[in-house]
RNA sequence: AGGAUGGGCCGGGCCGCCGCUGGGUAACCAGAGGAAAGUCCGGGCUCCGCAGGGGAUGAUGCCGGGUAACACCCGGGCGCUUCAUUACGAAGUGACAGCCAGUGCCGCAGAAAAGAUACCGCCAUUGAAAAAUGGUAAGGGUGAAAAGGCGAGGUAAGAGCUCACCGGGCCGGUCGGUAACGUCGGCCGCAAGGUAAACCUCAUCAGGAGCAAGAUCAAGCAGUGGAUGGGUGCCCUGCCCGAUAUCCACGGGUAGAUCGCUUAUGAUUCCGCCGGUAACAGCGGGACCAGAUAGAUGGCGGCCGUAAACAGAACCCGGCUUACCGGCCCGUCCUUUUU
RNA sequence: GGCGCCGUACCCAAGAGGCUAAGGGAGUGGAUUGCAAAUCCAUGAUUCAGCGGUUCGAGUCCGCUCGGCGCCU
């Protein structure tokens, strides 16, 4: 698989979002960020992150996005296909590597075989 | 060499791998800032039928120039501050029009706060004294501010009452300067404080709203009641439209796409020449330089010095203001060392 | 992205150039009560979000900065 993060594997409209929140299928948490999912019947996995309204200024708030897209785009062989996963970043500073903690924790409680069932 | 201070400039680079956005069939090319920020001013552009007249309101406010325009910039004048003084000055700074057009305000204190007044005091007269009457505005005291300052003459004591110097006002010059203003000469003893970032007056400027402007397409829904007026998001006037109309209120529906939007010919940018003290303008040549829409520049490794501060375009420009690691250059001052 | 409004004690707030910055609630201390509630009395702003300017004098007027809230598709 390609390590991309095209057009296509991004959640791109307020729709989405909406039916993401609106019904999550997974939910998890932990230091800083937060963790919602929901299957949507295609072959891919699509992927955003957001951020909580006081995030810092507009440099440090497409910092941490683009990190996490970055993580993402890297490790995305590795997850269950066919779910909208959804980011939310909560005020803090983090650089790379204890996103990418975050990140694995997130994944790790968020159990995608127990919700297939 | 070090330190202090003022001004100006720069605002990481290179290589490899994995990715993102735009253009292109593709190879490939391009891809955030000096402040992109705050949204404080000024424009372009779009819509409101026209952007007319008057008022209200707001802004600006020494003079000249620059500019598309400005509250910006440049040059000059004047005032203030600091430094330096033999002197020429140097640097910084100023919302820098008008309180004899009018009105308001100046708390407390003080005798008196504005066509004023006399508490203490000083002097004269009366009186045994206390004090009274008159003169006076030098001295004391109050206050942010007390009706030019200082010295001499003068006087009963005093006072621009008189005089010199300084300050001020008015008038004038075949004077210098486009002008603000300066300068010189004469006259006036100088009759009235401060405050317009108080109302206001004068002059000049400004119609309103903003790309979520505005235009088109698609999807979707349900109407009901009311008014006769509505059309510029301050008002009047003028003008235009109007009962199959227009507007208002309540209720219902939508939250998508395309254009605007950036392959751009521009108040663009780079180089050269030339005019100007300068801001800037003119001419010639070259370049085409982000265009996203959950919102594109990142991650990892290596090197250069350890790569870091403030910070991310959202229609586009010109300014102002604010934030800022580190480095470089120039001016001034201080200390130390060497010649 | 654009436009607008606000900031005074812990909370709600009045004051709009002048003497010591109203008032209410809450809190604290006291009185009252066997104990409590209610009631009564007392009590706090080294300065009005911050910085600078105008003024003799600024919470008030004028700039800049910070923070909060609302509206426009």
């Amino acid at each position: 698989m390609r390590r991309s993060l095209t057009r296509s594997e991004r959640l791109r409209s307020k729709a989405d979002f909406a039916r993401v929140f609106d019904k999550p299928d997974i939910r998890s948490a932990c230091r800083g960020a937060k963790l919602v999912a929901k299957r949507n019947g295609l072959e891919t996995g699509r992927f955003a992150v957001t951020l909580v309204r006081k995030f810092g200024n507009a440099v440090q708030r497409n910092y941490a996005r683009r990190v996490f897209k970055e993580i993402y785009r890297n490790t995305k062989q590795d997850l269950p296909t066919g779910y909208d996963i959804i980011v939310v970043l909560y005020s803090g500073d983090f650089d790379y590597r204890e996103r990418e903690q975050q990140f694995t924790k997130l994944i790790r409680r968020a159990d995608f075989a127990e919700a297939k069932n």
